[in-house]
DNA sequence: TGTATTATTGATAACGAATCTCATTACTGT
DNA sequence: ACAGTAATGAGATTCGTTATCAATAATACA
């Protein structure tokens, strides 16, 4: 049976008080920084836990980087994600579920899934990379 | 300046007649079964040049490994992939960059790129898993 | 409450994709 | 032909992630 550890609670809590994506290593890292003494194998396992339950969403970066992020809305959705500072804002997109489902079994494709992420640079940090040049 | 070689051919040429998408492993393991001396490094080299020329559409695999594969449309497109046996069909749908761009926009993001790619079991590998059991 | 069972943990090793190093090779323009 | 230098490739290295396995601790139950 599953068993309740105050690392899985941890990590969950940890992802939740965090705004947007972030990697197992970097959310290993806060938890260190806050004194917690929780193991990289531990957060790898429990982030991977929390993806399979629905309790958080997982993307590749761009750069193939797995990363997580908790999540809030119980169905399927995508994501607009800042590639400067993570910020994410979640978005539901009827038409293109639609969209996806029908390009599939047009070409007589079944077990259709879809990845459909958009980046960009989120206001705030529009702002700073202009200030910054 | 750029220059020619035996190398950079035999992988234009290897990916071109691949159906689908291939990882530099596997197609620098498809050379080497051919005869060919090529390098690794090299293959790797040549795959990035090409995807930065256009000549090769690359993309992260599920588990975030880098897929590539020889790219006969010019303009920006989506792709269809099996699963299975990496059969790929291009696809284009200016619904869905319409939607990616106003949905950036209307969040106040800049600089929008978006990944849309979707997966499936082709007509051919469905027939053959349902035969597996 | 004590105890047996066994899921979970975590330090470490191992793995695999991708990149880097650098001496050698071989295009290219002259 | 030759000099200049981009490209190559074997091997080392990096880095994210998973496997190992002995130690630990959560849970069921006597
Ligand atoms: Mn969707
Ligand atoms: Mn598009
Ligand atoms: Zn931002
Ligand atoms: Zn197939």
């Amino acid at each position: 049976m599953k068993r309740n550890t105050w690392q899985r609670e941890a990590v969950r809590e940890a992802l939740g008080s965090n705004e947007g994506f972030v990697s197992a290593q970097s959310l290993h890292s806060t938890l260190r920084d806050t004194g917690s003494p929780i193991g990289l194998a531990t957060v790898y396992r429990a982030l991977a836990d929390l993806a399979v339950e629905g309790e958080a969403d997982s993307l590749q970066s761009l750069e193939g980087e797995s990363l997580y992020r908790a999540c809030t809305q119980g169905q399927h959705h995508h994501h607009l994600i800042c590639r400067n500072c993570g910020l994410t804002v979640e978005i539901e997109a009827d038409a293109v579920e639609l969209w996806a489902q029908s390009v599939a079994s047009e070409h007589g494709f079944t077990q259709a899934n879809h990845v459909v992420d958009v980046f960009g640079l989120c206001a705030e940090c529009t702002v700073q990379t202009r200030l910054a040049r």
